[in-house]
Order: structure tokens, then C-alpha cells, then sequence
DNA sequence: CTGGAGACCTGGATGC
DNA sequence: TGCATCCAGGTCTCCA
């Protein structure tokens, strides 16, 4: 589910419930996700302040005086704001309760597939940009310094199909499957396309777009944003228009052809034959 | 360095 | 109804 938009949309949702204020606990549920949680946490973590809650990529990042607690969605996971002695449901893993009596809340990580993480980085271990998950992350998308230029100049030498360059996320971070097919094709790009034969100018479009549409994305999500402290939290996230995701044989919005499927790195792909090119 | 495949998991949709 | 198969929004790790 969370791509750049969809976690986007989770730290706004979450950040007022939990910046300024500090920790009265964390639940470990398992031992961890896709890797062990940090067993010490809730020792670390007790009595602690929350300063700011960030992101970086697909990353929620939040922080405190002595560290930060890195949190990743995976496929399926989202986290929700909740009032304490909610019921638990299957695949609730962890919790971090904040405040105390009658402001306390709860936030619950939720993921079924597990393929997330929760991992903690402290400032004695070094620059947080310089995590080894996070050391080799591109460039922010919605941030100064993405452009078509720089995916130009990236994409030299590069033999690998479009669509696999973005997903890659050494370029560029946050551009998921359903944002890079998306993307791809309000720029009339064809996935299949080598990165490093596309022009300069193609690519001044693309990055356009894929800025368009990741910013699009996060303010419809933003309507949405009581869901994150809503007891029987709905998806929380939004139903996004797609013009090619998950649209096999659906005539393109633009040309009426059918589109097309293919799978690339083991992932589908949604283009439109006529459209991009 | 680059690129491709496998790995990690559960659950929902579909087909026989 | 039951069971098998395929598919899903990510990304690390290993190998050629």
C-alpha cells in the first residue's frame, strides 16, 4: 500500500498526536518484522520526548534528543492513532503509547505481510543519513534538487528499462510501482524503454510529472487525515484516480486502447501502447 | 558498477 | 464448500 504519498500522508496524520509530547511505553507484539526489533526499545524509549516526526523515501523517521526511531510500511502496513484499550487486532505488532491519563494515545503499527520494520538509530552511531538503509537513498523527490537534469545525467550508461530505474530508488526515492507506471505515462514514456536512451527533454517531463503526481496524490490523501485517529480507522488512505495501474484491457482515459500488462522484474506494469512511446 | 532473480509473509480474488 | 493458484502498494541479498 504505502508508497512516498501514502506514508506522507501517515506522518502528517500522525505528527500532531505525537510531536512535543513523551513516551509513556512501546509494546513489542514479536520479536520484529523484517528484521528483529530492537529489544532494548521500550527501555530507550520510556520517558522519552518526542521532538519531530520526518521522512526520508518511504521512511517515517521519528525523533528524539538521543535517536531516532525508524519505521517502514512494507506492502501492507499502515499505522494508526488510537485512543489506549483499543482492541487489538490480528497483526497488530507494535504499539507506542504517549502522554499520560486522559490524553493518553496510541500509536499501532498494523501489518499483515510483515514486511516492515521498526529499527532505532542512536546520534552516538553517526549521521542518520548515513544508515545503511538509508546511506543509499536518491534524491527526495518533492525537494530542490530532483529534476529532469539530474535523472538525465543519472540515467547515462544505464541499460535497465525506465520504469526499473525509477523503482530502484538510488535516483530517485518514494516512486512505488503504482506512481512510476503513473508517472510514466503522463510523461508518454514507454516502460520498457532503456533509461539511458532517453533524452534530456523527456526526462525534464517525466520529472515534471512524477513531481505532479506525488504532490496530487498527498493532497487528496489529505482529506482524509482524521482517519489516522478514527477507533475503527478506515483505510485512511484514498482512492486515487489511476489512468494505467491495475487497468489491463480498461480503454486508456486518452486514446481508448486497451491497456496493456506486462511484468517487468517481477512486477506488473500498466501502459498504453499508443500513448507511450 | 549494473542488472536480474529469489527471498521474506499473509490474505483476498479467482477458478475448478 | 474446499482447495489450488495467482497476485498484491517494498527492498534487501546474492549471484552472474
Amino acid at each position: 500500500m504505502p508508497e512516498l504519498p501514502e506514508v506522507e500522508v501517515t506522518r502528517l496524520g500522525v505528527a500532531p498526536h505525537l510531536e512535543g509530547r513523551l513516551v509513556d511505553s512501546v509494546l513489542l507484539r514479536r520479536d520484529g518484522l523484517r528484521w528483529p526489533f530492537p529489544p532494548a526499545l521500550p527501555t530507550l524509549l520510556a520517558g522519552q520526548r518526542i521532538l519531530s516526526v520526518g521522512r526520508r523515501g518511504k521512511y517515517l523517521l521519528i525523533h528524539f534528543a538521543h535517536g531516532t526511531l525508524i519505521i517502514h510500511l512494507g506492502m501492507s502496513g499502515h499505522l494508526r492513532v488510537l485512543p489506549p484499550g483499543t482492541e487489538l487486532k490480528k497483526h497488530d505488532h507494535f504499539d507506542l503509547v504517549v502522554g499520560s491519563g486522559a490524553g493518553q494515545q496510541v500509536l499501532r503499527l498494523h501489518d499483515p505481510r510483515r514486511f516492515g520494520a521498526v529499527l532505532w538509530h542512536p546520534n552516538d552511531d553517526g549521521e542518520l543519513d548515513s544508515h545503511l538503509l538509508l546511506r543509499g537513498l536518491g534524491v527526495e523527490p518533492l525537494e530542490d534538487g530532483f529534476s529532469g537534469g539530474l535523472l538525465f545525467r543519472a540515467s547515462r550508461k544505464r541499460s535497465a528499462p525506465v520504469k526499473q530505474f525509477l523503482l530502484a530508488g538510488d535516483v530517485v526515492v518514494g516512486v512505488g510501482n503504482i506512481y512510476a507506471c503513473e508517472s510514466l505515462f503522463r510523461a508518454g514514456i514507454n516502460p520498457k524503454t532503456a533509461a539511458g536512451r532517453i533524452s534530456r527533454g523527456r526526462y525534464d517531463k517525466l520529472a515534471v510529472a512524477i513531481r505532479e503526481i506525488l504532490a496530487e496524490a498527498i493532497v487528496q490523501g489529505g482529506s482524509t487525515l482524521r482517519d489516522f485517529i478514527a477507533v475503527n480507522g478506515r483505510s485512511g488512505y484514498f482512492q486515487q484516480t489511476y489512468f494505467v495501474y491495475d487497468r489491463e484491457g480498461v480503454p486508456c482515459r486518452n486514446c481508448g486502447a486497451p491497456v496493456r500488462r506486462i511484468v517487468q522484474g517481477q512486477r506488473s506494469t500498466f501502459y498504453c501502447v499508443n500513448c507511450q512511446k
